[in-house]
DNA sequence: ACAAAAGTGTTAACATTACACCCATGA
DNA sequence: TCATGGGTGTAATGTTAACACTTTTGT
């Protein structure tokens, strides 16, 4: 699934501009948010990322934090303009703060092109910090917004991410490794499926996270006794086995 | 241990102006590092506290990035300017950014009173987001240098820290939080004990580290199927029962 | 009856816990 | 020889892993 928008160089400038504009005074300096919204399907653990502008490179959904906001608050907005979702679940995992880690020679190169050269205390020079956060979504229920800067959203597989700007692929690891540790401890699943799903389904979330296969009969077990799942009526799918049952999330494992 | 340097009000605000005076040009705007400085010592795990200034209160040591810098390179700028040390073991483990995370009255009612009103665009005015390490130090090696706005530095046990300026108690608990599961998973015990020690004293560390006792038979054999202990000679102390054997972390379990 | 997928049973290996026990030391 | 703390043994329990077996479904 991908969203598309075209546009042209004049109205990417007239954009830019106009955001400029009004950044200065509404955010708060050399600090951004970027953020790696995870979503399940095709039994894919995939990554919704952003085409930047005129070129054809991917980067991470983020934003700015403003002068009169919590940065998690910050976050929750990012996402809801992005994805259109509110009652995310979001946790910040990272901050990246490398001194070189945003003079990308592509996106330079780009706004050069678009604006010419650029003072050296424009926005766009700032050495920027960035607030990491990962969030967990159901994917059917996105309905992402492209922006000005941004004119293609696209899911991808989280074993097929492309070369992204900056150092956006360190942050997409750095998240992978908490999201497996936050599965493990937290038992985040349920913001990835589905209301019900089958033991097989849930079964395919862990692996595409964990990025190896569990022995069915043992995962099932395992599961059932952490006592977090409900155990619903079958599903009949007219293929020539047993109809599995479904399952739910009990109680949110994150409330205690 | 503690560590006093008498000020006067006058040091203290001319240390003030000059610091301002150079901070505009040399730092990253909106941006402050702190860290939770741990040290075990007395079987007991501590953590260095400054004391504000002409106030009672105490506050963790930070400081700020350069403009040149990376973000944890100045973590350990700040630390070696704090505690002498180099080669520091240092975790990155939380940013805060409540927007009125730091409007404190203690601290802003000081201000005035040594500076006077200050301009809404004024340095300390300014709304910061900190990015939280830890650190975990051989306290013996320990030499603070306190600086004009800090006269005093002294360890707390970690069950007696006293109520701290800004959200710093917050984020001294969060840093526990992490240390408890990187001593688990990370092995970091190497970083807060001395080269050699019993397994007494490991043990200590561990029960100070998760606030509660382990069953000294079990742990003794736990540790040592880790695999990361080297046995050493007896240590005779004179006292009459068996003399414990010393050991010593074999390999940096976080070399991998 | 059969293939295919779901669900349950079983056993060995491994880890954890709670103690009992023995050992070394200096007074 | 006694008290004290250090080190080892062991049996009960709990967890994990591998795989055999049974059940259910539509053709």
């Amino acid at each position: 699934m991908s969203y598309l928008k075209q546009i042209s160089d004049k109205e990417l400038k007239e954009g830019i501009e106009h955001f400029i504009q009004e950044a200065k005074g509404k955010y708060v300096p050399s600090v951004t948010l970027d953020t790696v919204i995870f979503g399940f399907h095709d039994n894919k653990l995939k990554v919704l990322l952003l085409r930047f502008a005129q070129t054809a490179h991917f980067i991470l959904p983020g934003g700015y934090l403003s002068k009169d906001e919590d940065l998690d608050m910050a976050a929750l907005r990012v996402l809801r303009e992005r994805t259109g979702l509110d009652n995310i679940f979001l946790e910040q995992f990272y901050t990246s703060g490398k001194k070189n880690r945003t003079s990308n020679s592509i996106v330079s190169q780009l706004m050069k092109d678009l604006l010419g050269n650029l003072p050296a205390d424009h926005w766009f020079n700032q050495r920027f910090v960035s607030v990491c956060y990962y969030a967990l979504v159901d994917d059917t229920k996105v309905n992402p917004k492209p922006e000005p800067f941004f004119t293609e959203f696209k899911w991808f597989d989280i074993e097929a991410i492309p070369v992204l700007l900056y150092d956006h692929n360190l942050i997409v690891e750095k998240a992978l490794k908490r999201l497996q540790t936050d599965l493990d401890t937290k038992l985040v699943g349920s913001k990835l499926m589905r209301d019900s799903f089958t033991m097989n389904e849930l079964q395919k979330l862990y692996e595409a996270v964990f990025q190896h296969p569990f022995v069915r009969t043992n995962f099932q077990r395992k599961m059932l006794s952490l006592g977090i799942l409900e155990r619903l009526e079958k599903q009949y799918t007219g293929k020539s086995h047993k109809a599995p049952y479904l399952y739910r999330f009990t109680k949110d494992p994150l409330e205690d």
